[in-house]
DNA sequence: CGAAAAACCTGGCAGC
DNA sequence: TGCTGCCAGGTTTTTC
């Protein structure tokens, strides 16, 4: 499920677990992306979570014993939150994260995420190259001009280079690029500071208004397939091939970039 | 070296 | 009803 908002959504709905003591985890299958360190379970048995953070789409629990424990949701997993006196699981229920009422369920089908357990997370091999978050200053066009300058690559599969920025995914991608009027094909070498300004601001914004209309979904947030997530958020152009575009009336196309679909008006972005 | 393709998995859906 | 093939919101690893 998960691009920036959708892990920023998550993040907000289990916050209120900061401060509380995490009494026990369990491992129903630690054969994930990577499999979760053996001492996982004992390792962070009765500690307090003093901090509950996010960088890129990494979920980040700071411990008592400073330990940290990173998450990724990969392509299809979720967190969802459940009562301990409900012996609920549903399949894919992978590990849990269980605190005095209530415990976090990680589900993923699709197992491309992973949970790892770091000492120092700054130099975690999954965290230490990651580029600029999107809503901050570091995220800014003259530096993002002067990246794409030096790439050979196209625009699409530069922005989902999390060298580059992090957290924007391939449905924001292309939204960002629709935004912007930039083609998606469009070599990042070629684009002018002008385009630039206009892609980072596009991409704010999409991912502002995304985690705003996430936050709308968080009252589902107990149910076990009410994650939250793209459903509400407006798309201009991804899954609307064939459809019209809001901006010309013209028909979206669809193209393969990198093995990934993407969607595009061939008349407003050029 | 950087860029492009393959790989990791399961499930849902269209088409036969 | 199956069965087959294709597609899916990510990112590492392998190949060129």
């Amino acid at each position: 499920m998960p691009e920036l908002p959708e892990v920023e959504t998550t993040l907000r709905a289990i916050k209120k677990f900061k401060g509380s003591v995490l009494k026990e985890a369990k491992v129903h299958n630690k054969n994930l992306r990577w499999p979760v360190v053996d001492g996982f379970e004992s390792s962070v048995k009765e500690q307090v979570v003093e901090n509950l953070e996010r960088r890129a789409k990494y979920i980040i629990f700071k411990l008592s014993n400073n330990k940290n424990i990173i998450i990724h949701l990969g392509m299809s997993g979720n967190l969802r939150i459940a009562n301990n006196n409900e012996n609920f699981f549903i399949k894919h229920d992978h590990i849990e994260l269980i605190f005095d009422d209530e415990r976090i369920i990680y589900n993923d089908p699709r197992r491309f995420g992973s949970m790892h357990l770091t000492a120092n997370i700054h130099k975690h091999k999954l965290i230490k190259n990651l580029g600029p978050e999107p809503l901050s200053e570091n995220f800014n066009a003259e530096d993002f001009f002067s990246a794409c300058n030096n790439s050979k690559t196209n625009i699409k599969s530069f922005l989902m280079n999390q060298k580059n920025v992090v957290g924007i995914g391939n449905i924001y991608a292309s939204e960002s690029l629709f935004l912007a009027k930039i083609n998606p094909s469009k070599n990042a070498n070629k684009l002018d500071l002008e385009a630039c300004k206009r892609l980072v601001a596009a991409g704010k914004q999409i991912l502002e208004q995304a985690i705003e209309v996430g936050g709308t979904t968080l009252k589902d947030f107990y149910s076990a397939d009410g994650s939250p997530g793209y459903f509400k958020f407006k798309l201009n152009v991804y899954g609307r091939e064939g459809e019209i575009c809001n901006n010309c009336k013209n028909s979206i196309h669809k193209t393969v970039i990198n093995q990934r679909a993407t969607f595009f008006c061939k008349n407003c972005q050029i």
